[in-house]
DNA sequence: GCTTGACCTTCCATCGACTGGAAGCCCTAT
DNA sequence: ATAGGGCTTCCAGTCGATGGAAGGTCAAGC
């Protein structure tokens, strides 16, 4: 199957398919006489895999471990875990920081009148008049 | 005042401030006989301001935007609240994707065991195995 | 057998927001 | 005179793709 068939079966772009591969979080593949590069059903099975990955916010370099531990028969769950506990962490930590933004920006957009006149409390906290209201 | 004092009292990077001087958020600075960028404690309070909207998570291009709406002392306080209740949309979007991701990854980490045998839910899901408990 | 169009290839550029580093000029103090 | 620190520009790299150009391949239809 080509890049196109395969994309499609996958859901991974021919484009990102390609960029996978040069990056090497999936080896080089098979080419046909044309220079075309050839896919299994199994292939569309570890793009599939990468995609979910993916989707729950793993790096590439995370998703290639991930991709290695899988793949090893003989691997302890505790390192696939391990990872996963890593991963949380760090996006509690990207939601905690998000959601003190919006936060902020909540209060003094509530402060703010929004009409045609110029007092503003979001540009006032911005330039460092932090008036309470 | 030199690009180093100035970095010092505003808290951005020296190499920072050239950055935004390229790309156009803060004007070409003025120069010294020995083509140093020289600024003023006016130019401090703007590198403030910029930092002030980065840390609330707005792009380099709406800093812009609420410089130029800060400058104008004409401006319509609802230009400002429009944007900033964009922006809040955008991160509670990004929150939201952030805590299904949380809650996916902590619900498979709670149901791997994380010992040194290789079952691993963690992987079984990403396998496309969606098992339930 | 030739054209058309879809598909494939490689390579290079771009996004956002910096950051690191190299090569070289400037300024002050000793 | 030289040592150091600070400044300049320019180029490369980060991350994860994505867009596009130039050109090769293949199957169908005439």
């Amino acid at each position: 199957m080509n890049i196109g068939e395969t994309a499609r079966q996958s859901g991974v772009p021919a484009k990102t398919i390609r960029y996978y591969e040069e990056v090497g979080l999936i080896p080089r593949a098979v080419r046909s006489g044309a220079n075309y590069r050839v896919y299994s059903t199994n292939d569309v099975e570890t793009l599939r895999f990468i995609a979910r990955a993916r989707g729950l916010g793993f790096s590439v370099e995370d998703v290639g471990a991930l991709l290695a531990l899988y793949r090893d028969k003989q691997r302890a769950s505790a390192a696939v875990k391990k990872l996963a506990e890593q991963h949380i962490r760090a996006i509690d930590r990207k939601i905690a920081e998000l959601r003190s933004m919006s936060r902020t920006l909540s209060e003094l957009s509530r402060r703010c009148h929004g009409n045609h006149r110029p007092d503003c409390p979001i540009l006032d906290d911005l330039a460092g008049h932090a008036e309470s209201a």
